[in-house]
DNA sequence: ATGAAAGCGCTAACAG
DNA sequence: CTGTTAGCGCTTTCAT
């Protein structure tokens, strides 16, 4: 299928890199008749102009094609107008939906987002906070609450804003927005033992927010007296994080065969119990009358599978909205959030469980 | 759910944005009794200190909590270390993969990616390119050959190395690498032909390369002689962009209603194709036995989902390492591509068609 | 191997 | 409303 460009470039300069040919703002002052300063006013503060001198400006804008240095801009003034996330990936539709919360919270704003994944990672975490820490945003969204020291301390000392999502914290860097996790793993299993299902299993991601789910669900089931007849606890299979279709799929295929008594099943995401369910269709196995299935996520998918998927609704997008605003707010003067924020959750029943 | 926070921010100091108590470089010279520049260097060309000084300076970096200021490096360098880049949107798995591979392949030579979603519009898309210059990147990646005319001529000005990805032409902007839209799309066509299939039907995205890609679909449907008993051409159902599992679900019910003869489904998207399979399945309708169902993208799931799915290959990922290093050839003075490269295609036969 | 001087492009602070 | 002056923090260039 390999083809060969038919023509080559049509582009007829030769592009030595950063082509010191770059338009400055004295150079359009020079050609409007005005001072530097004033372009840097009718760019930043055209209320501050008489509208002839603006236009005047802008003419010589457009001719030259200047492009403002926000670098230079940025370095003088300290602000950026940048905001950084680190999600552990974006491979994760949720951390997907917070991430666009963000950029629609921000871009609306005039901010811009920069992104950087941490692969669930500490040393990558650190790694990527002194990147950014070293671009001097003007504010920085992290997942979770589990950073090393050293990135707290630096975080601290940088003064910069931060916002914390996806968990609660008595003791934020700054701002937090999240939920309990152990909470969820608690409501799930008492949702469970309310539809009468006594032989729950969990299928989960091996990072340290699904593991404090399945925590809460043990620990409810424990409570609630719920477990295999020849077992303790319930049957739990760790998976890789980010769990998805596939690891679900065989994750489930395992625990049937090892447990063929399960009625129920939790996953730490809706993809891997979009895996369950691929399973359990293939097997010929009911659900939800001979299994329940639950995920987690409410992604856009879950609703319009079949059988529609019960699943926990974390509202990312809202969490993402949020966290943009609570640095906004911040930037902009105004009172921010003191201390951790609870998102919430609620389960969504539909047919698989 | 809600909770209050239990506890305030564990923070003493009080965070006025950007705290100008900043370590600067002369705080380091300072303390490690050097001059700033012996510091820059220590940073940026080790072998060129001794290294007594050397870790003179590393203790003083580690004592202060010094951070390097990137922006004013950068001002000063014209080098930013950073890449910036557009996709449509990073809802659709197939763009992600092409982060994925840029982020990977950048990281590794110490670049940080800045990513802007264009939602398919040019608008938008000029507002980012924008906003992208002004940061001086020290290199853009963009999505598709068509930018407006404002677009193409501020790239240009700006000198920055520049790809195109996901489309083939004879006048990229500067350096592409894609694959062939028209193609992909007899390709498929030929395939259902192949395996006698004769009454195709196309759900596809309404986005220009999902259109050119039922372009070529349907001239070889013509070339074919495929076409339903009361159809000159071959039904399409055009749906929003990016497509979902939702879209496609409602799109084969409709087609289906419609043109009951159907025997074969090209989807523009592999999610659209598990709408078709999950929409089939609820409807009793086999797959493949009573139609084929076709793909595009080749996701982590396609190979997972019952029936597997047949699906056209797309290596974004590769078209993403692939971009990276045209850029990293370009900024380390190597002889870059010049027009575009075609990184091709392949119909992965499975069990859906 | 190290340092001094200069300035990247812009905007804060202060005039006028 | 407009301009002058100074300097953000760093690295280039040229000395030593």
């Amino acid at each position: 299928m390999a083809q060969q460009p038919p023509h080559r470039s049509a582009n007829p300069t030769r592009r030595a890199h950063a082509a010191r040919a770059s338009v400055t703002m004295s150079d359009v002052a020079r050609l409007a008749g005005v001072s530097p300063i004033t372009v840097s006013r009718v760019l930043n503060h055209p209320e501050r102009v008489s509208p002839g001198v603006r236009e005047r400006v802008h003419g010589a804008i457009g001719k030259t094609g200047y492009v403002p240095n926000l670098l230079a801009g940025g370095l003088r003034s300290s602000k950026s107008r940048l905001i950084a996330a680190i999600v552990p990936t974006i491979e994760s539709p949720a951390f997907l939906q917070v991430v666009q919360g963000l950029t629609h919270k921000l871009d609306e704003a005039g901010y811009q987002l920069m992104l950087g994944q941490s692969g669930y990672t500490q040393s990558r975490e650190d790694a990527l906070v002194q990147a950014i820490v070293g671009r001097r945003p003007d504010g920085i969204v992290l997942t979770g609450i589990l950073h090393s020291d050293a990135c707290r301390k630096l975080l601290q000392a940088s003064g910069i804003p931060v916002v914390e999502t996806w968990d609660l914290t008595p003791t934020p860097i700054d701002m937090a927005i999240g939920f309990s996790h152990e909470k969820v793993g608690a409501a799930v299993c008492e949702y469970f033992h309310r539809n009468g299902r006594r032989r729950p299993v969990l299928i989960t991601g091996g990072d340290d927010r699904a593991l404090r789910r399945a925590q809460g669900f043990m620990e409810a089931a424990q409570r609630l007296g719920l477990r295999h007849d020849a077992l303790a606890g319930v049957p739990l299979r760790q998976l890789e994080t980010p769990t998805s279709l596939q690891t679900g799929r065989e994750g489930f295929a395992e625990l049937w065969r090892r447990y063929p008594d399960l009625d129920a099943v939790f996953c730490s995401s809706d993809q891997a119990a979009l895996g369950v369910l691929t399973e359990a269709q293939a097997q010929g196995i009911a659900v939800p009358e001979r299994v329940a299935v639950v995920g987690l996520g409410d992604l856009p998918f879950a609703a319009s599978l079949h059988p529609a998927l019960t699943t926990v609704r974390i509202d990312g997008y809202a969490m993402g909205c949020q966290a943009a605003q609570y640095l906004l707010d911040r930037l902009a003067g105004r009172p921010a959030v003191a201390g951790a924020v609870d998102i919430g959750f609620s389960i969504i029943q539909r047919q698989s469980g």
